[in-house]
DNA sequence: CTCAATTTTCAGGAATTTCTGAAACTTTGA
DNA sequence: TCAAAGTTTCAGAAATTCCTGAAAATTGAG
């Protein structure tokens, strides 16, 4: 199979900037081929399409897999496993953000934690344990609020991220509404 | 220089996460270091404690320049040079937040946009095409939404992501008022 | 069950990245 | 201007990661 032009600069920036988002050159490349294919395509197709060995292929994919990116299927009267990556954009979008949390900011979470929960046996422990706290609390603060957003309909998504810096005001309106009517407004 | 078992740790844990995020294992350490550190040090202090060669401290060192991540100061009568990372955690999400979109997605949208102007030649560039488009408004989407809200003070952000998906609340109330106080509420 | 089609595994070669020591360069104080 | 203190550069060694071909494992039709 031959690619068009420009399927093959979007692949091959997609190789390129792999090693920037953590994935490598094949497992960069081939996602981009499933992504703007209009079909599902099987292994052979994708290494003869890229030029890498079959092997490598079965790999990159494995490596997709892992990362929930690709969907399988079969066709009928076809052995082989056809693979094509979800059409709602945003759906991708989230299943990103999340592998993305759980591989690259859980672990440092747990370490985080179990390092609070240790006596400190010196004043530069102390301030160590100091400023993990902060980090910790930061870390913590920031990934609930995603996985809160993460849950909210795409439609709501949207039209707070279109809101922009705007939400400023409604929250601002908000809360000096909450200072009139609550009683102990300005505690926090 | 002896580190303490919790500084260790901790250095340790970033070293070996820095693959995933993209730095190195100097580089992750260093920062690191630095970030615990009660006062700034220098570059032969950080190569003891780390058991690195001075010349990778040196680059390390370069690199976390390069991300904006670490602060150069000097002291009266020493000419060395002392490093420090910045002590406010919100400032460092921001600075990484604008680094990462840098590097890891404006190279893309560019792309993105160079391959959209193109006029398609076949079904299948047109079919390419539109995906490209969509992820080009996804990207573009996510991206100027974080940086209004980067732009937002502190206080502010702090509030909204406290706030979470309470936010939908707010977001629909003051929709349907805006459909009652509007002439023409739901167009979008 | 058998066999051919297909996929996966894996040892080791290729490519890339990281790290070091030596040398070059820069800065500053005398 | 020079020498000492400090920093950066860079060639190549060391370590790591990537990729391949061959072989093993799996799958499903007959």
């Amino acid at each position: 199979m031959n690619l068009s032009p420009l399927v093959q600069s979007f692949v091959l920036h997609f190789g390129e900037m792999g090693s920037r988002w953590g994935i490598n050159r094949t497992v960069g490349q081939i996602y981009a081929l499933l992504y703007v294919s209009e079909k599902p395509l099987n292994a052979d197709e994708i290494a003869e399409s890229l030029s890498f060995s079959r092997s490598n292929v079965s790999m990159g994919l494995k490596e997709l897999e892992s990362w929930r990116l690709v969907r399988l299927q079969h066709f009928p009267g076809d052995r082989r496993e056809y693979f094509s990556t979800p059409d709602d954009v945003w759906a991708i979008f989230k299943t990103l953000a999340e592998e993305r949390k759980k591989r690259e900011v859980e672990p440092t979470l747990t370490m985080l934690r179990g390092a609070i929960m240790e006596t400190p046996a010196s004043d530069a422990e102390r301030h160590a344990q100091q400023r993990m706290k902060e980090m910790h609390q930061l870390i913590e603060l920031v990934t609930t609020w995603f996985s809160d957003i993460q849950h909210m309909d795409v439609e709501t998504l949207q039209r707070l991220m279109k809101l922009g810096s705007q939400v400023q005001k409604i929250l601002q309106f908000t809360h000096s509404l909450s200072k009139l009517t609550s009683r102990d407004g300005d505690r926090e």
